[in-house]
DNA sequence: CTGAAATCTCAAAGCGTTTTAAAATCTGCC
DNA sequence: GGCAGATTTTAAAACGCTTTGAGATTTCAG
């Protein structure tokens, strides 16, 4: 059934019905509903194409998902934040596009969607300092909305954040607090935008306290279970072992937990181990005390936003440009106590 | 640029440049690369709405995700499943779409996905025992491929899928064998249709080994940390606890290990444990032993070759449905070991 | 009643492709 | 030089929608 054979049915014009369904003011409304009611019978929905090509817009929004061939990582994050994005845009009628593309073929991704039409904005996942794809994306006019920040360039673009400098701040100085002087950072890959500023955070609170941060201390790389393993193995077995860690995600915290325990140190009594949360659906710990003491702050909620506001800034493209910066929460948990005496 | 504008900057017709471009016999080969070089100078690429409205397809397939309001919970599966679809699309030349839908709402999504033409076809996850999703979907005529299966139904239809029941039959072969006699099993909703199968296996072991299962032993829940550690806990704490774990994903088993260290008992000593693993990628533990005895089968892996199936379907509809089995690996790792002596 | 304003409806032109049916051009052979 | 047949190119018709500009019809003040 399509628009031709609809406006048939109802010996209608095709322009009558077609505004009837879109809400033109200038049908009556006795005229409407009846298209309406017959659009609902035949089981009438406009094809997507067709719109598209007389509109001019796709009502669908890309995420171009970059895959290094060298270590196939998929974000464990990127299941929660895909969810919540998919909800706004359920909500708001957009359809919601995923290109997985190999690292290097991302800028040909973005130019490829913005050429053929493909979609009408686009969310950027994972900015890097001096993030090449902003630029890109400003000089394609194709409208984005970053997940995160790059540092170095010039803030006009719309993104959403948390404060991860000011997050890592707070933890370090929870650390500091409970009397640790010795603390380790697992952090992501320093070329991440987002690990830099969480290593800022974690050494201006140690500055601010009196204490020289060591760089043998902080280990980055992979957020996987087995980098935070190996990190905490390496730290543990030195002369000077930390007496707490700061780790940049649960999935790591886990394997700082492995380590912990194959050496026979108990969490929480003889190390202290603050990780970052995202608040993953498939780690909520229920409502007793959890595991970890976090820095808590949800990504799905973040795809919720972050979905919006581009949704946002396709509708009105002169609206200047949005940034949200959320503040994680620190929530203890079990796995942080006073530092032990040496 | 569009093709009109291409067209008169050679000085051929439409048709000409199209069919250079679309790589028809009947155009010159001198005229053919004219064309090529000017579309790569120009940047030309056609527009995918104009160029679906004309061929009636979309080059689209549609991954329709459906989220419990109850249990706003994302399988961590997903993220490893998609990025192997994708990377399949991206090679084929097809877009990936993403629906995050209310689960009553899954139905209508479907319906819409199709009556819209947004789709050229569709992947069905995680089905259930006689599915309703899959006589729709036939109903539809929108080709899909299952990514399982749904007992109950007639075969004929393509799907994709892990020897459930085989993998966990020699599991529990494999902890009986070490001499466990009481052995739990942790796993997923029992509505699921791969949880079914996973049971059959297990309970098939133990009454070939003249055991009668114990139904107390058998758990079962939305796979999560928390349900491995309250469910191991639960049963731990019984007069007669289990000696061994069957869990049905890693990231539960990493909560039964939560529970083990809790209660004192080493894991591999005094407690077995097996879990199914996805190898997903951020869990990869490296070159070393495995932590955990696991019956494993990249996810990843299986994200690729369904969405050949399905491309290879939509190309050729006519084609008898396709169905894999996979059969997972038995990988032993530091997590099984002899039954202690009572 | 009349004529202008307001309301409703319509035919037709676009959107950027593919594809059909037909026309133009070439090739080789008598 | 002319003609059949093969090769190459073309104009125009879809595809299914929105939107423009204009034509009907209704309403109502004067």
């Amino acid at each position: 059934m399509n628009l031709k054979e609809l406006s048939a049915k109802l010996n209608l014009s095709q322009t009558t019905v077609s505004r009837a369904l879109n809400g033109y003011p200038e049908v009556k409304e006795e005229t409407r509903r009846r298209v309406l009611d017959a659009a609902e019978r035949y089981n009438y929905l406009p094809n997507a194409r067709a719109k598209g090509l007389a509109t001019g817009r796709s009502h669908a929004i890309g995420h171009v998902i970059p895959i290094s061939s060298k270590h196939e990582m998929v974000n464990p994050i990127f299941g929660d934040f895909i969810a919540g994005a998919g909800e706004t845009y359920s909500k708001c009628g957009y359809e919601m596009l995923i290109s997985v593309v190999e690292d290097e073929q991302a800028e040909e991704a973005y130019r490829s969607l913005k050429r053929r039409g493909v979609v009408d904005g686009v969310i950027v996942h994972g900015p890097r300092q001096d993030d090449p794809r902003i630029p890109l994306l400003q000089d394609l006019d194709l409208p984005f909305v970053v997940h995160g920040r790059a540092s170095g360039l010039a803030p006009d673009y719309s993104w959403l954040d948390v404060n991860n400098r000011r997050s890592f701040q707070r933890a370090t100085e929870f650390l500091l607090d409970l009397g640790h002087r010795r603390i380790a950072l697992l952090n992501g890959l320093e070329a991440m935008d987002f690990a830099a500023r969480r290593r800022a955070g974690y050494e201006l609170a140690l500055t601010e306290r009196g204490i020289n941060p060591d760089p043998g201390f902080e280990i980055s790389g992979e957020m996987t279970e087995a980098m935070g393993y190996r990190g905490a193995l390496e730290l543990l077995d030195r002369p000077m072992p930390p007496t707490a860690f700061l780790v940049s995600s649960m999935i790591s915290a886990l394997g700082v937990r492995r380590a912990l325990e194959e050496r026979g140190l108990r969490m929480g009594a003889d190390v202290s181990v603050i990780t970052h949360d995202d608040a993953l659906s498939y780690f909520t710990t229920g409502a007793d005390v959890p595991l970890f003491t976090s820095t808590r702050s949800s990504v799905r909620d973040a795809g919720r936003q972050v979905a919006q506001m581009l949704i946002d800034r396709i509708s009105m493209p002169d609206a200047p440009p949005q940034q949200v910066l959320l503040e994680a929460e620190l929530m203890v948990g079990r796995s942080t106590g006073p530092a032990p005496a040496d």
